[in-house]
DNA sequence: TGTAAATATTTTGATTATCAAAATATTTGA
DNA sequence: TCAAATATTTTGATAATCAAAATATTTACA
């Protein structure tokens, strides 16, 4: 009776997760386009969102950060240069580095891709009660578990 | 004070919600590669998904299911066909409809994922007793909401 | 019945994202 | 000082994607 009622609610959970993710891809992506951003797609978005408002960036570090190589990223930034929501300049330091930073084009979009999630977390913990909120907390820190084990292969 | 834990617990969920989206990704790519499957993509076998091992679909309601053109459609399915997991072949009723079935390697793969979801979501659920699930689905439909009100233009 | 419109799919031409490997420039260490 | 290491860009290739044109077939109706 218990066992099936989990079993129900496993497979109810992973069609939510499913859509869940088609849904935030898609979304997310029409926000960029609603926001006035025309110019750049979701993936440039995320690359905005790597760099951040905080200290200059270099290539590599935003690279490890969204998962793909210094020569993949170094194809993207020079559309966003040209487009005018990044700049690059070499570190005085090491002149290996290129420092990049967000223009003022570039930050807006960074604020608006920032609001966007947060009312995208703020609607779907709105009318959650403080014991719901540990829950889900809790649940996501098992998945993360779940990728941390399956990452160094202890899950086939 | 209790503002202050929300607030709090908001951007917690945030963070393990971005994470587990790029984990999600990254993992499930390797568990294609991991299964044996090693000249298909992620792009793939989610195509093996939704032509699934029931009915046979045709490429207008597999390209609907995915959110891509017909004509992106055809090309994945060329692909696909070449190696040998897919099957086309023409409608006797309607010779414009193409019909789309898995081959049995095709179906091996459907398989392989559809393992990779449930143990995903088996580790997830680890350990989570009812109330918690089901504060955990509860959150998960709010999201769905709000993506539907976002789709219909009721949040910009 | 014949033809125009509608429908399902493929093809074409273009862009973007991606990688691995080679090339370039600079720094570090011995 | 010079070889090795490091940071980045460039090159050459492939996959995923779209919009629009082309092709084949069915449907509707005059």
């Amino acid at each position: 009776m218990v066992n099936t009622m989990r079993k129900n609610s496993t497979s109810t959970l992973n069609v939510l997760l499913v859509n869940l993710f088609n849904n935030v891809l898609e979304t997310e992506g029409k926000a960029v386009v609603a926001g006035g951003f025309q110019d750049i797609s979701n993936n440039d978005m995320h690359i905005i969102d790597a760099i951040g408002v905080g200290e200059p960036q270099n290539m590599s570090k935003i690279a490890s950060k969204r998962m793909v190589t210094v020569g993949t990223l170094t194809v993207n930034m020079n559309s966003l240069e040209k487009k005018g929501y990044i700049e690059r300049r070499r570190s005085e330091e090491d002149k290996r580095v290129v420092l990049v930073t967000l223009t003022d084009k570039g930050r807006a979009a960074f604020f608006h891709h920032r609001d966007f999630h947060r009312n995208m977390i703020r609607a779907a913990v709105r009318g959650l009660d403080e014991e719901e909120m540990k829950a889900l907390i809790r649940c996501l820190e098992k998945l993360d578990g779940f990728f941390r084990e399956t990452e160094t292969g202890q899950v086939q």
